[in-house]
DNA sequence: CCGGATGTTCACCT
DNA sequence: GAGGTGAACATCCG
């Protein structure tokens, strides 16, 4: 589920909690915590703390902890979602079942004065890590610049679409908003990075920036129009050409033949 | 019953 | 070095 759309949502949501004291850190699956981090290490680096910061880079949801405090980084995988006392922030799932679980949280901050903030996660695809490295993530693709966008695809022999999904150069693309996107774009998504004419270039800065902003506006990745033809037999909205499934970039791919070039 | 699914990381090839 | 592939995670759905 989650893709830079959702996280948006989720960081929105966990804004709620900004200012409240963590009394607790609950943190019953070890495999969840990522780079070393334990149970133990979590509690002792947060549990006393405000949160003073509710931020996001691509897919990753930042929590700050005051300026001397760490950084919590939240990933939510494919499956997690962001409860805050007791409220999703999503509830219109595309396909997922509305079955919810406790036995599915692996993550929670409990607050001074009541509430708290949960990861809900079936697959455990995600996981929670102190002090990410921001760094390593390419500009968040809702603002990235001309420049920045014509950085990640730079003389690439790569697939357009594994290059707009490299969150280390352009982060918070994910497998439907890159075939959205493309798709309004007009561009093959098994096109060479690097083969994009300056106008191409522009063209797609344009309808990365737009389409997140759309997604994000509509709720969620799955709410694009070329969603409900994801499926055998799908038909492209804007020709009724019959759509190319395929993989590209290791990842399941639909395009239009006819108007993407 | 089988295959695939909105993500990330890593080992192992070519 | 650059890409590509498959595995792992766990659950649901067609």
């Amino acid at each position: 589920m989650p893709e830079l759309a959702e996280v948006e949502v989720y960081r929105r949501l966990a804004e709620q909690v900004v200012g409240r004291v963590v009394s607790e850190v609950v943190a019953p699956d070890s495999w969840y915590l990522k780079r070393g981090l334990t149970a133990a290490v979590a509690k002792a680096a947060v549990e006393g703390r405000p949160v003073t910061g509710a931020r996001r880079t691509g897919k990753l949801l930042l929590l700050d902890t005051g300026s001397d405090g760490p950084v919590l980084g939240l990933r939510f995988g494919m499956s997690g979602r962001l409860l805050v006392d007791g409220t999703a922030g999503l509830t219109d799932l595309s396909h997922a079942s509305n079955r919810e679980l406790e036995a599915w949280d692996r993550f929670a901050l409990v607050f001074e004065g009541g509430g708290d903030l949960r990861m809900r996660d079936p697959r455990r695809l995600g996981g929670v890590e102190l002090d990410p490295e921001e760094a390593r993530l390419g500009p968040d693709a809702l603002t990235v610049t001309p420049s920045g966008l014509a950085r990640a695809l730079a003389a690439s022999a790569a697939p357009l679409k594994a290059r707009l999904m490299d969150q280390a150069r352009l982060a918070g693309v994910g497998n439907l908003a890159a075939d959205e996107l493309l798709w309004r774009a007009g561009l093959d998504p098994a096109r060479p990075a690097g083969s994009l004419s300056p106008a191409e270039l522009r063209r797609l800065h344009r309808y990365v920036r737009t389409t997140l902003a759309d997604l994000l506006a509509k709720g969620g990745s799955h709410t694009g129009e070329l969603m409900d033809e994801r499926r055998p037999g799908g038909i492209c909205p804007k020709d009724g050409t019959a759509l190319l499934r395929r993989t590209v970039g290791g990842r399941t791919t639909f395009s239009c033949p006819r108007h993407q070039v």
